[in-house]
DNA sequence: TCCTTAATAGTCATCCTGACTATAAAAGGG
DNA sequence: CCCTTTTATAGTCAGGATGACTATTAAGGA
């Protein structure tokens, strides 16, 4: 990036250097987290026009003198109200930059969109004005803004990729957690049920994956015998990887 | 995105709609083949500063009517010559967008970067002057201007990983290949050897991977026994996947 | 003709996984 | 207090997939 433009670029001849195609660059985020059993995202009401009371996709401008990365980070914490230190640690993942001409009816506007996944659910409290921002099941996030339900389809998708050779799953589980509460987790965002037994084998088998914690099997909140207590472990990649039941075969 | 500045998107208060922060908006392109058992890079000479004759990746200004890949496509056609149709119809990937405030000396500018597969060594003869277009071996692809040795890295990475999924590898040969140069992709892009017997057992027990060619197992052009020819079927995606041997244990 | 090279056919043991069965430890209802 | 329900956890078992090898076939070159 970052091209002169020239004749090889493409650009008239003559072009004078400065007087580049203007464009607006905002960041759109898919914040997501596991509520109640479900895949909730989150999303605000626009207050301006266009798609004026509809809803969306937190997000906004990047500022001239930051990155796509930090405007995100920024806008997150504004939309969620969480501490500097938690936004700044948790796992912003880019998905990709969505530019078609037409995406928005009042100028050029580029954007670059974010996944991020949230531990449990803090109500959102937004920096200012953002009492308008809530938690949606992703089955109800229909109609939005803009293409922001083609960008949640995508982070959907890049997330349930991602669970498959990542460790990512923690990330949606708080600092310590059962294993049944992690498999909740991957049986939420891919929407199938997972055998028990055989996800706790493979989780154990994972060096680095989950870690136990020492404590008594405390924390049990419904029926069922107590279930053991786990923290994140150090590993992030999972090999062998942990694949979805998509090609079965019966 | 494309959202309206507003209180709750960061920007100032009274910030008006039109006044947006001025980007200019690129894109970045790593074209890569496999050459001679090598993996190779589309590489430019630059005429302008800054990093004036250094080395680059192509890639130009966005125009105000196309989208980043519409102008990915065009800078494509444009720097190796390939027909129209050729360009459209092969495989670009979106890698992500780079950002950083300081990337460019002279202005803001954001990139949005592809990866592109080509199959055999098509010269590069450039659209215009571009006869400062040329393949470099991967490795020597340094140093670069601007971020793009990054770049080149990311892309090498992704295109890494697609090939474990996807049949993706069959991009980089020509119509008809034998099982020997589609293994020959996978071990110059990967940087390892594999076992031609398992490698060729993986590939025909994945349906849809190839099709075998009916006529004889002509095109011998080296030594050893003449291989018989294949076509890319029409699968996609690899399930399941073929792994790069990493987590090797002794 | 002998040697080298590369494709292709098999073998074998191991690892991983999906499908199940069984046991343990809690909560709740009668 | 006993019994049922629920969830965690321990094992078992067969089949598929893979890595490591061996063997055979069919060219080219010296």
């Amino acid at each position: 990036m970052t091209h002169q433009p020239s004749e090889h670029t493409g650009a008239p001849p003559g072009y004078d250097p400065r007087a580049f195609p203007p464009f607006a660059v905002t960041v759109d985020l898919a914040v997501l987290t596991v509520r109640a059993a479900r895949l909730h995202v989150l999303l605000v009401r626009r207050g301006e026009a266009p798609h004026r009371g509809a809803w969306a996709l937190p997000g906004g401008f990047v500022r001239p003198d930051e990155s796509a990365g930090a405007a995100a980070r920024r806008e997150l914490a504004e939309e969620t109200g969480l501490s500097g230190s938690t936004v700044r640690h948790l796992h912003l993942e880019q998905l990709r930059t969505y530019s078609e001409p037409d995406r928005d009816p009042r100028m050029r506007v580029v954007s670059v969109a974010y996944a991020a996944l949230l531990p449990d659910l803090p109500e959102p409290r937004g920096g200012g004005d953002a009492a308008h921002a809530r938690w949606t099941p992703r089955e109800d996030a229909a109609p939005l803004a803009f293409d922001h339900e083609r960008i949640l389809a995508d982070a959907h998708e890049r997330v349930s990729a991602k669970l498959e050779y990542t460790c990512l799953a923690t990330g949606f589980c708080p600092a310590e957690f059962t294993l049944g509460e992690l498999r909740q987790v991957y049986e939420t965002v891919w929407g199938v049920p997972l055998d028990p037994p055989n996800f706790r084998r493979k989780v154990l088998a994972t060096p680095g994956f989950v870690e136990a914690v020492e404590g008594p099997p405390r924390r049990t909140g419904g029926r069922g015998k107590p279930a053991a207590l786990y923290r994140a472990g150090p590993a992030s990649a999972l090999h062998p990887p942990l694949l979805r039941p998509e090609g079965r075969r019966p």
